[in-house]
DNA sequence: TATGAATGAGCGTTCATTCAT
DNA sequence: CATGAATGAACGCTCATTCAT
């Protein structure tokens, strides 16, 4: 998982990590199907033994960008959501901080929404399993809301975390780093349009 | 362009729109590079050269795709905008009109939003190109209704066309046609959150 | 066989003519493999059917390059050598119509010389057989030269024949039209090299 | 680079040696274009990702065989023209060292006169340069010689060196080992054509 | 640990040729 | 006479992976 942020992979970078960061910046870039094993190695200055070393296959290289990303941010939303404060305090908080994710592994994010139908069968649902319990724990932070009234019931939970991971996902997919908008202004509108969508008319 | 919901591919279709129907088909289920040229053909019942004489490359193949897609949006979009109505109402009607086209062309979609970047550079900025047109379109329909006062101005019309762009688009990642919930109701309920978010709160 | 200098082809030049033309330019630009039927008939402004109707394979189009130039050259050099005059002289007089005949059909040469070895072994010795004719034709000129006693006859006729001809064929690898050597200069030179070189020292 | 007249390639040669040297021997027969890359590594031993590790394409092989050969040359060439003796002796020398060389490598040289022009652009005028080099070198010697007055001056060195070469190339298009004629008859019969015709008349 | 030569299967593409119309 | 859709076989090339060293 790499910091889109971070500098230069310094040489005293554990070699896994310089391969998986890499890795994830030519996935990104390019494709995973378009990117050879032996550009990867090249990239990070070794050779392919070196790299079948670390990871089994290619696509094991695929699936740990997945599975690093996937604990993470598990980790940061159960944090969240187990937090103080009323359910839409918690809620808005968690959806500003998977936004401020998105941005800051906006790399890893791309090729997780765009290559995970590449993955072997196996792996795939071992994916889509860790996609739901992240998607489940953010569901009831919203029936929370929406039983301590703050939240209108109206809408079904599982079609607002739908409607609001789907535009997160897709963050990739335009923005550019350095354009006009900037990531925080953008993570608050998105925030405020999901919240005030959720609020009684 | 292929609807979901259509039928079998007779004989009778002429041989290029089977050739993309079938395409769209396992673009969609495989992805695009994990689908050979081989395997469309033998779906379609001919030979390589049979689908070289009407498309100069795969790659045509994916362009025409989007293409047709794009064509098929921008119509119905400067239909609906150009319509009578408040501002209000016909972004209301574009909204869910851009949902139910996605739903009935969903394969055709999630090819789009997993594989533009593996066009070569000049198509796939003439598919960007077309994308903007399209996304001001509608950003110009959301600026009229800030201006006679239906929608607030807080945010700016740009991001909250991302916004709901951003998840129509992952549509295909994650419905499944005969699940749970029906297209309608999704539909209905992504409408009602972006306009009621875009409401005074 | 399509004389260098030749204007633009006509409409009304028969269409078989017409792809000779077309083809032998093709073929001598870009090699025989590398130009495709395809290519040769949109020059020429038909179809494939067209060629076919006229030419039983592309192999035939080469051989029908060839057989046309053979007969014209075998006709030239007989009429000089049956013609009157020294042996000497009418050597003399067949190398620059050689010459001025491989500079007027540069094209034909440069596709001769180079492709042989691609027509199926059958045509392939059947050029070899005419060949052969047209330099026995030259060296019985060379032989006739010794025997009279103009040319010194150290050097076996027939080394002086490969030795004349294979310069001659190799013109269309260097010689380019327009450069700084005009063709009658050159063609000059040629002939005095050999019949100097046939001279008692 | 293959002699001729070299034995078997046992298998202690390198492989990218054994691959040329292969290459070289069904290039001259068949033709570059009629020689597949599968035949090839067949006829080496190996396969297809073998001869890629080692050469980037199957021009690549093409060039290999001419730089090599023109490398070669050009070695030979300077280290008798550098060395002592009449600029008309030096001549004959060299004049006598590339035919030799041209029976010794006799399939490398048929394949550089009829497939230069198959060669990419930028190779193709690579080649070219270092081929004009050779003749300049070449053409010093013959303009020597008429300095020093053992060379008549009537013949323009260049078109001297064009009428030469010229046939030298063409002699793996007629000559066959094993024939009537000897190489080192045809050498010093050729040498002997080309001096003689040089001197005064 | 790490190398890099070599494999083997498959890829997208080309093209001379055929044939129903 | 002429068309052009379609074939089928081959082509040059790529690449994840293996394995002797």
């Amino acid at each position: 998982m790499t910091q889109t942020s971070a500098g230069r992979l310094s040489d005293d970078v554990p070699l896994p990590d310089r391969l998986l960061a890499v890795a994830t910046r030519m996935f990104a870039e390019k494709g995973f199907e378009s990117t050879s094993v032996q550009e990867i190695v090249n990239a990070a200055g070794v050779t392919k033994g070196a790299m079948y070393h670390y990871f089994g296959s290619k696509d094991d290289l695929l699936y740990e960008i997945y599975h690093r990303l996937l604990g993470l941010q598990m980790r940061r939303l159960e944090q969240i959501a187990g937090g103080t404060g009323s359910a839409e305090e918690r809620l808005r908080a968690a959806a500003l901080d998977v936004l401020e994710t998105s941005f800051l592994y906006l790399d890893d994010f791309t090729v997780f929404f765009r290559s995970t139908h590449l993955l072997p069968r196996d792996r795939r649902e071992a994916v889509r399993a860790e996609r739901r319990r992240y998607h489940e724990c953010f569901r009831d932070l919203v029936e929370e809301g929406q039983r301590e009234g703050s939240l209108r019931a109206h809408t079904p939970a599982d079609i607002a975390v739908h409607f609001f991971f789907g535009t997160v996902h897709q963050i990739g997919a335009w923005y550019r780093p350095g354009g006009r908008l900037k990531t925080r202004t953008i993570a608050e509108h998105y925030v405020d349009l999901l919240l005030n969508g959720l609020k009684q008319a």
